[in-house]
DNA sequence: AAATTGTACAACCGCCCGGAG
DNA sequence: GCTCCGGGCGGTTGTACAATT
């Protein structure tokens, strides 16, 4: 059927942003929010595609982002996350706040591949090098399989029988932000996991229960 | 010092999804 | 239920800079 261009190419301008465009795009959100990003280049006075505002907006201006290297910390959890999630960036950088799925994506590229490849363990399958070798060809490419002891099902894909490891029924839920925090379109998913009847907050699915990112502790020192 | 190669990351492209009409 | 539109996402490319030869 064709798509509509989200913008006129002919008069848009590409490539990095000047210093002006950004004081531009930042005072306007400021004064008016993000709102609708097709018209918003023309309001604020910007030869730019409403796509391209939107992105420079969300990966380099928002003033909540927490720029700079990534931790030790951060890099074990993204590698946590992408074992699980694949390559859902956006779901990533959900859990990881002032991080957002382009930076995490690009970090995931060009440092952590390296890394676990170091490590003898192939990005893709999080198995080791020699043993993804000798896996069929179907094998999918995120595999929380290979930890015996957890199996999780992730009911947030869908549940493809591809996916479904029988054993430990761990689901995944996602649910919104929570509701008095500030709209944030970035705010991180609350992923709660159920095992056995026993509710778990995302970081002790993976694992992380002595993590910051724990609210089952914070939960039950509340009770 | 110049050329080449490697690395990091900003930005773009095209597709998909969900909501509105 | 269908179509269209805007927003969002993941993959890929482009480019600046650093390291090496």
């Amino acid at each position: 059927m064709g798509r509509s261009p989200c913008c006129e190419k002919a008069h848009t301008n590409k490539g990095a942003w000047t210093k002006e465009e950004d004081d531009r795009l930042i005072s306007y959100i400021r004064a008016h929010g993000e709102g609708c990003w097709r018209s918003l280049p023309k309001a604020a006075g910007l030869l730019r595609c409403g796509k391209s505002c939107r992105l420079r907006w969300i990966n380099y201006l928002r003033p909540d982002l927490k720029r700079g290297n990534f931790t030790e910390e951060e890099d074990e959890l993204i590698i946590k996350l992408h074992s699980l999630l694949g390559n859902k960036w956006s779901l990533i950088a959900g859990r990881l706040p002032g991080r957002t799925d382009n930076e995490i994506k690009n970090y995931w590229n060009t440092h952590i591949r390296r890394k676990l490849l170091n490590r003898g363990i192939d990005p893709a399958t999080h198995r080791p090098i020699n043993e993804a070798a000798a896996q069929d060809a179907t094998t999918i490419s995120f595999a929380a399989s290979d930890v015996k002891e957890e199996k999780p099902t992730i009911g947030i894909f869908g549940g493809s029988k591809d996916t479904k490891i029988p054993d430990l029924n761990l689901e995944l839920k996602i649910s919104p932000p929570c509701q008095n925090q500030p709209h944030d379109h970035h705010q991180p998913l609350k992923i709660i996991s159920t095992a056995g009847g026993k509710s778990l907050c995302f970081a002790c699915s993976l694992g992380l229960q002595n993590s910051k990112d724990c609210s089952c502790r914070a939960a039950s020192i509340g009770e």
